[in-house]
DNA sequence: CTTGTAATCGAAATCGTTTTCGTGTTGATA
DNA sequence: TATCAACACGAAAACGATTTCGATTACAAG
């Protein structure tokens, strides 16, 4: 508060920035006017260092350029502005060693808590340590879509196994009975929720499970890549597979990779093979057919989880109940799926 | 400093951790393994506090759920990530009043620098005050992809005349002689540029410009209405102008509407109507046919702004030039254009 | 024995703000 | 006239770190 120095005092001019009682109008007047004039701004460095607390929540998510993602974030944002909190963003690139990195980075004063979206490498790995440090030096973390029950945090999620079985049930509904299912490997939390989803409404509709039905595929970090590295695998499996009639995917890439694999075997979208997927992206949209899917509420998951965080950071309470807070989803029909004609 | 009160001073166990000459190495070891025993991390905002820099830039962009942005962020993350740097990222959500506010909450000491995309609210009013202002008072700017000339900045763009250029060249290479643009309004700086560069490209043909064949349409916040109302538009445009054989679009959303109507229209793709449009992103990637684009080096780009804005932060020069940095451009052929066949 | 010089360490200022507590002035009241 | 309250303002601590400068000790050299 340097050129505040006219002849009042530093603590004076604080005051009267802040409407005390202390103060006289007159000299209200003056310091207000006066800080008008020169475009004053309270420094925020000072104010965190002062109020130990930064008003910024930092967000770990494995990547940015991903829809379901930047919608998260785009949720934190939003709830975030409400409250007057700043967003501070940092990617893991799926890397266990990233992920440990900006946390140790930004856990040092510069955030208020967590919003953590956990990297591919830590779920296979199964160490959660620096989160479970975070947490017992009382930083409040959430986490969101990829979460562990065994951390004690709060956690925002779908219900996959519920969507899972949702989406499945769709397809029986519309009279397919040979449904196989693309998924994740197994340490992929989302991915085998769905799965479970899937064997679920199998067995709700009498469907005994066929092991080579299921397809776990983990793709890699080029889109194009992975894309065509399913496709050939699809192109196998629907050619040695010709009685399949339905088909769950776990994400929208897999989901063009199918519809890429039957134009190529000539099988037609919707009339012989039914498709599904989740995420209601852009691509979704985009293809033709498009997509029948689950929609997955990205924003609306990225505002509970930033509401969830301010309620964690501005509780005074020193013991807190850990939440699990669920995503209703949405079935979202499009040209994809379709009633089988006999 | 709290608990390192062990029989040392504060400054002793400052310094002790700095390694300096100093202390007596008995008490460095001393106090180094406590600090590693108790987890200690010097507190970043009173560093920031001491030294006038909190190792941070502020991005602002008009949304993050859009791939060319979110891969410039991916981009400014990674330079950032590499010279130590913390990125904050904000959206004006394409408002102008978004923009004022989160420049304004950001540049009180929470960042040493922005990086701006200018929101079109802000273009269509024309008025850069507020970027001026920050410039004015010593926080460098560097703009991109959207920039304004009379901004004394650092900006990074793509050559958008050159690349309308080239795009439309290639059509004209593909034998078509009927090219019509779907573009922009004119504030919007990469639709008026991309058009130029449509303009010229015809010129040097010789093929005279027709006004009918110029599009100007802005898209709304929805990706579906756009796409719908757009799609709407281009089935009477094509309907009544059978001739067109060759169809820039200035985005990957336009493009999809265009492959919409055409398909509406049974017009083919490429053969009767050759498409190109902007944005090497996951839509040219997954529509059928893929779309020949312009790859924009979203990533490149955020790398360029983060190294050239940290460049002026660090830089103890107190007059700067400002530079312009063109980010390279490549035409990725693919499946919607196509030689014509006479 | 005095003085000089490393070697170690601590006190205090600094960054910009808020806040507690004190201080001085004014005017009214006893 | 002396006392007291109300009013207006300032001094200083605090937040957590670095850093300059000074202080202390011990030991060697003169």
């Amino acid at each position: 508060m340097l050129a505040k120095e006219l002849d009042l005092s530093i603590s004076t001019v604080s005051k009267a920035l802040h409407d005390s009682h202390e103060i006289s109008q007159e000299t209200k007047d003056k310091v207000q006017s006066f800080a008008k004039l020169y475009h004053y701004k309270p420094n925020n460095i000072a104010l965190s260092l002062k109020n130990q607390s930064t008003k910024t929540i930092g967000v770990i998510i494995p990547e940015i350029v991903h829809e379901f993602f930047s919608k998260v974030i785009q949720g934190i944002e939003e709830a975030a502005l409400e409250k007057d909190y700043k967003v501070i963003v940092s990617m893991s690139n799926e890397s266990y060693e990233s992920e440990v990195h900006n946390i140790e980075l930004l856990n040092s004063g510069a955030i208020d808590g967590f919003i953590i979206g956990l990297s591919k490498e830590t779920l296979e790995k199964n160490n959660f340590e620096h989160i479970q440090e975070c947490i017992n030096y009382n930083t409040p973390v959430v986490l969101f879509d990829r979460v562990v029950d065994e951390l004690n945090a709060d956690k925002v999620i779908i219900n996959d196994v519920e969507s899972g079985r949702k989406v499945t049930k769709h397809l029986i509904d519309c009279g397919r009975k040979n449904i196989a299912i693309v998924t994740t490997p197994d340490y992929i939390t989302v991915g085998k929720k769905r799965l479970e989803g899937y064997l679920e409404a199998l067995n709700e509709a009498g469907i005994p499970p066929n092991e080579n039905n299921i397809i776990k595929f983990n793709g890699g970090k080029s889109f194009s890549k992975t894309l065509h590295q399913l496709e050939e695998l699809l192109v196998d499996f629907l050619k040695n597979n010709p009685d399949i009639d339905g088909l769950v995917t776990v994400n929208e890439a897999n989901a063009v990779a199918v519809l890429r694999a039957a134009r190529q075997l000539q099988i037609e979208v919707p009339k012989q093979l039914s498709v599904v997927t989740f995420s209601d992206g852009i691509i979704s949209k985009s293809t033709f057919p498009s997509l029948t899917t689950i929609s997955q509420q990205g924003v609306e998951m990225g505002k509970q989880a930033a509401i969830a965080l301010i309620d964690s950071i501005e509780s005074t309470c020193p013991i807190k109940k850990v939440k699990t807070i669920e995503i209703p989803t949405k079935l979202i029909l499009r040209e994809s799926s379709s009633f089988k004609s006999t």
